[in-house]
DNA sequence: CCCCTTTTTCGACGTTCGTCGTACAACGAA
DNA sequence: TTCGTTGTACGACGAACGTCGAAAAAGGGG
């Protein structure tokens, strides 16, 4: 019995209501993930492949499921490719200014360090 | 040649200017750890035995250690007792608004899960 | 001094994490 | 169909994590 479609197993996003702010902050204490958020909240959508991190494939597809495990983004797929988008609205609906708030102390650090 | 005073090595902090946002979400992405930081919020300071987690005394101990390096958590000596208190003029200066918007999207998760 | 309380240190254990290489599956184009 | 691109699944590895029990250190009180 094959799949009814979809690359491999369906992707599984989490329920809005189900987001769990501990596996958020899990999600988002790791500096490539960090990467991955914070590029998203530059371009609204990308490709896997287009992230400006530095790992091997295998690597970032761990860390896509990572994030999509905690709810924190969402992928669909499009041919050969998978699109990845950020779940502002369902982030903010459940932990209102939460994901803001984090990224923009991550800028801030990485400002105050590249200021000395 | 003993330590001059203290109970043993002295009790390290990390500057305010060399907390890290990562290592912060880090700290507050646990149970435990979420815990120790709501009740000091409620409570200004308590000593460590007084939390109301269900832990063994060896993992608190871990559980402060884990605080105190990543910068959320300050601890003084007192006798007998160690002294624990938040450090939210630190954070609030060097991550406005962080920890307070953490705190309050797991209280919110807990009354939601609490109202079904 | 001895004992009790508070908290730490150490070593151990099983689990999870971040990383990778290899193999492979799905799609588009030639 | 064959090839190249895109991304995944799987298995492996070492490191870090959360947990504990046993032992011990430091202080207070008798």
């Amino acid at each position: 019995m094959p799949r009814s479609h979809g690359r491999r197993a369906a992707l599984v996003h989490p329920d809005a209501d189900a987001i769990d702010v501990l596996d958020v902050l899990h999600a988002l204490a790791d500096p490539t993930r960090m990467t991955i958020v914070r590029t998203l909240r530059a371009d609204p959508e990308r490709a896997c492949g287009t992230f400006p991190v530095d790992v091997a494939p295998s690597t970032l597809t761990h860390h896509f499921r990572v994030l999509r495990d905690a709810g924190v983004i969402r992928q669909r797929e499009d041919g050969n490719r998978r699109w990845t988008t950020l779940r502002l609205e369902d982030l903010d609906a459940r932990f209102p200014a939460l994901l803001d708030t984090i990224v923009t102390a991550y800028d801030r650090q990485a400002n105050s360090s590249a200021a000395g």
